[in-house]
DNA sequence: TGTACATCAGTGAACGCGCGTTCACTGATGTAC
DNA sequence: TGTACATCAGTGAACGCGCGTTCACTGATGTAC
């Protein structure tokens, strides 16, 4: 059945969409092309008029996971004053909400050493990074660079490790310092 | 072949020791029993005399890992004092050959998100953790349990971001930033 | 101490299963006249 | 505008392959007498 260019493109966004909520939920490994498929509500041999192979869509996943966080902090420097968006980007990083859905968290935390182990993927993965840091450093005082790693590395590890606790204190407990780090109470 | 109760036990930990190399180098869902099985020098089939599944391997492996980052952890602050007990700590975590290394490198920072994953592991996880947390207080001004969690929290945010830089300046930036977080220049 | 039997760590073939990928087919839509 | 043919997104059966696990077997060592 043949269809419209813009309806194949919306079929594979939505392919994309599903992959980049599986993926960031269960690991890379741990999701087939059938289970893609199914979320997107069609059947698994019609991936490869979309992609070229699994790897393909990790790829393509992966770094527009995280090209859509760095949009995202962008907008947020461009919408509010520096301190404003510097709240708002902290805050929303460390809520125990992103830290519960992972589908829709940030692909740092959600599958940064996977992503990591594939090579090929760095280069896309590096220029998200570096437009969330440039942003973060925006809305920093002093425009400082250090400092927004500083708060970008912190935030990082906060979420892989609030995820591991096994009690809501401790999770709280980890969020709440690194809060501290983003000079924020 | 029947072989005494110290073989059997010594042959365990080879394979304990295989798997928790081979698990942080490529990912717990892309390393097969026979891989390590072959690392330890034995075949497949011999693996279910000494563990039930693998996923029993995996609990124990990255349980093993963790505790054993930590134990490291607090022999360190028991055989320096304060100041360079961090210094040694927060060197060794934050040296791109950890970054490098990653078959002996921290879970958190290695498997972090595919442990959390298994809701199983987070007790023994985070335990861990705990143990790491004390270990970090006991050498940080005051004893604070949050600059303990701050100083663990950029550590491990830093190390996965490292990871996935594509060049090497970019690591070492993020790695320095780390670094003063923890006050070290 | 020496002999006969039991144990069981480790081997390697075999198992079922789910994976990524291919392929013949379909039918709705695009294009040519 | 209407008709005939070409295209190709999507279907579902089939493929080879590697995985986790099982199992009959082996032979070195432990135990009983």
């Amino acid at each position: 059945m043949r269809v419209t260019p813009e309806r194949k493109a919306e079929t594979r966004e939505r392919i994309l969409g599903s992959a980049m909520a599986l993926f960031r939920s269960h690991g890379v490994d741990a999701v087939g092309v059938d289970a893609i498929m199914h979320k997107a509500g069609l059947t698994h041999g019609g991936f490869y008029a979309h992609f070229a192979s699994k790897e393909a869509l990790v790829a393509e996943a992966s770094a527009a996971s995280l090209a859509r966080s760095a949009e995202k902090w962008e907008q947020i420097t461009q919408e509010a004053d520096a301190g404003g968006a510097l709240r708002l980007i902290v805050d929303s990083y460390l809520d125990p909400a992103h830290v519960a859905m992972a589908e829709r968290g940030c692909v740092l935390a959600t599958l940064g050493p996977e992503v990591a182990r594939r090579r090929e993927l760095r280069p896309a993965i590096s220029d998200s990074i570096r437009r969330m840091i440039s942003a973060l450093a925006g809305c920093v005082p002093g425009g400082s660079r250090r400092r927004a790693l500083q708060i970008l590395t912190s935030m990082v590890g906060a979420v892989v490790l609030a995820r591991l606790a096994d009690e809501p204190a401790l999770a709280d407990e980890i969020l709440a310092a690194a809060r501290r780090t983003a000079e924020l109470p």
